[in-house]
DNA sequence: CGATTCATTGAGAGGCTTCAATCAGCGTGG
DNA sequence: CCACGCTGATTGAAGCCTCTCAATGAATCG
């Protein structure tokens, strides 16, 4: 999705340019690298939203820390995801590198003045805003009824399709973040996703080729992991019968 | 359904003066008025969104049904609300009336073109997405990390916001909905929200006024309430020590 | 007044967390 | 080169919170 990949100096250095682009990606082709170690911070909640940013290269997180301190990690961001759309003068979220990255920066201001301008990268804008809302809702779903397992199975799925996507089908896939960012975004414990982790490997679902902290996972039976997510459409055997539960629709 | 009922006849007509609002409900100022009873649904999940709605009274749930038949109610309408600007051709989630509602439409075309065409509208609903946004976000971290306690505290507060803002600072509340809808929307079961509401009285934090399904509470310490929400700020006694977790920040 | 719906309360069970110890990989320094 | 320490992951045991199942209570409506 949204290709634009690695656009390593392309010559067109003509203004207009911009917009013939169809791209929002395009906003961001002449803007400098920039590189964040793991770990380091690309911008903090509080902070301004004085720049728009977008992913080349490594993981993000994006989180927000509650009172008592703990984290709550509220999304990943790879490579061409744009982050810092947050409308509104202020970040939602802090971000932090989980990988060396590699991005690009544009000051929100430019990135708005070419939004609002152009009839092309307005609605693209607004599919990625969309997208966001989506997920999260997603994430209130997950987050509101499924259990640790159905949680993991989920991610997992996830993971892969994102990857499958940017590379090819593939039965493997790689966890760039470690056990504990996944248990703040799944918002379980770091023991809760290892003994999870390990009675998926149990069931033959999947199978951890890793050796180092940086996991590789081979997905064995995709189907099974399906079922076990737990948003299985299966309404095929059963009779439809969509109004069962919300009560007062007599 | 939606009876189209009570086009209560505003004496505005000039059509010029779309372009003198300031405002997006004014885009709805010369709609029909449409009516809902309780449960009635708006629109499914997987309807086209063809229409954007303005409650003026009531209140209204959206949420998801979820493969085991389970709902995730993932947020609650109310007067002056704005629903069904979901990009992205269909909607995200259903939408029910919990009481009467009654409320205005307009097809999503006139209102994108609206939007499109006006420099005031535009950053008014990217406000709108932004709230929307930071309301989901919120209710991730209410429920990935608050027990049902803090989860109860931080509804009651929130509503109280709500009610206050739009009548006028009280101690008093009113909740439209149901325990059941109470509980989808906090990720707990129907019991645990009752349980819990007695433990609140037990406290003396509120108080339970309604004597009818429509309960009316009061909330004696609103302090202790707030501080029982979890979501407290009092960085106040403590040092300032803002990296604490997230780790690999040496 | 009985039937229905919604809320409350109780008892038991289960899943996740908490606390704690062990294991594995990796870099550093002797 | 190996010992040591560090970090991250795994595994174990016990406890707590919430869910599940079940019964009762309260209010509305025919």
């Amino acid at each position: 999705m949204l290709s634009t990949t690695q656009n390593y100096e392309s010559g067109t250095t003509a203004l207009h340019a911009v917009h013939h682009q169809t791209s929002l990606h395009s906003l961001f082709c002449k803007q400098p690298f920039e590189h964040l170690t793991a770990g380091k911070a690309l911008f903090f909640e509080s902070d301004d939203a004085v720049d728009v940013f977008e992913i080349l290269e490594g993981t993000l997180r994006i989180f927000r820390i509650i009172a008592d301190g703990r984290r709550v990690i509220t999304g990943f961001l790879y490579p061409n995801d744009i982050v810092g759309i947050s409308l509104g003068g202020r970040y939602l979220y802090s971000a932090e590198a989980v990988t060396s990255v590699t991005l690009r920066r544009l000051s929100r201001r430019r990135f708005d003045a070419a939004v609002t301008e152009s009839d092309h990268l307005r609605p693209q804008l607004f599919a990625l805003v969309s997208d966001e809302m989506a997920a999260a809702q997603d994430q209130m779903v997950l987050l509101s009824s499924k259990n640790a397992e159905e949680r993991l199975c989920s991610f997992l799925l996830a993971t892969l399709r994102r990857q499958a996507a940017s590379s090819g089908n593939r039965t493997t896939l790689e966890l760039p973040m470690g056990r504990q960012d996944i248990a703040d975004y799944l918002g379980l414990t770091i023991e809760t996703v290892s003994r999870t982790m390990t009675k998926l490997v149990g069931k033959g679902a999947i199978q951890i080729d890793g050796v180092a902290a940086r996991n590789a996972i081979t997905i064995c039976r995709p189907v099974l992991l399906a079922q076990m997510a737990g948003d299985e459409d299966d309404r095929s055997r059963e009779p439809r019968l969509t109004i069962v539960r919300g009560g007062r629709s007599h």
